[in-house]
DNA sequence: TCTAGGATCGGCT
DNA sequence: GCCGATCCTAGAT
């Protein structure tokens, strides 16, 4: 599992792009004196100020979405319907509010870790296939809002260790719980591994 | 200051 | 498949 930290420039790319390539990377998260790391197998894109079902749609620039608005490479978490967390990673650069949610992965390292944060057992796979689940698993809450992922020593990164993931296991398909948006709900930019990709 | 509603989850039917 | 939990955020007043 050894590879190089994503640096800056992968993410200063298209967001549909850099969505499609977080699929297979390791999200490596250092927390709680622990260390755990999970395969992304589920993302979705979200394209800023012209995307209605995008926090930034309009050009919308709160305290809560002040992160979106700033280089990429940086984590933005929210909290929805008062429970759950989400994180996303900012795309593109400076005054273009995009990102990336991470919406699912699979355990590699620290499974036993991520089933006590999670308070119950349960096969791998569910451990973290939803975003709120992933946060809980990775003990991500707001105050890793604006986590910079190309720091040296940061607590989240992602590392590319090789794994390719082929189009042929990737289902494309309209985003998930944005129904408000209107047609931009079934705009194809969620992508999902549905083969067992564990590596 | 007030209020409506949400990029979800898990339990129950 | 349906529904309640729960509280922050943003926009309106």
């Amino acid at each position: 599992m050894t590879g190089p930290a994503l640096g800056r420039e992968f993410y200063q790319c298209p967001t549909d792009d850099v969505a499609r390539a977080l699929l297979g990377k390791l999200l490596v998260r250092h927390a709680e004196g622990a260390t755990v790391v999970m395969r992304i197998t589920e993302v979705e894109a979200y394209l800023g100020t012209e995307d209605p079902a995008c926090h930034t749609f309009g050009g919308r620039r709160t305290p809560r979405t002040e992160t979106m608005w700033g280089p990429a490479g940086h984590a933005y978490v929210y909290l929805i319907y008062g429970l759950h967390h989400c994180l996303n990673i900012v795309t593109v650069g400076v005054g273009e509010p995009e990102a990336v949610l991470i919406r699912g992965a699979i355990p590699i390292v620290g499974i036993d870790t991520i089933r006590e944060r999670r308070g119950f057992p349960a096969s791998d796979r569910l451990l973290a296939d939803g975003p709120g689940k992933l946060c809980q698993a990775l003990a991500i809450t707001r105050s890793d809002q604006g986590c910079d992922l190309t720091a040296i020593d940061s607590a989240l990164f992602i590392v590319d260790d090789g794994f390719m993931v082929d189009d042929s296991v990737i289902e494309k398909s309209g985003r998930i719980g944005v129904a408000y948006a209107g047609s931009a709900a079934d705009w194809p930019l969620r992508y999902r591994v549905h083969s067992d990709i564990r590596g």
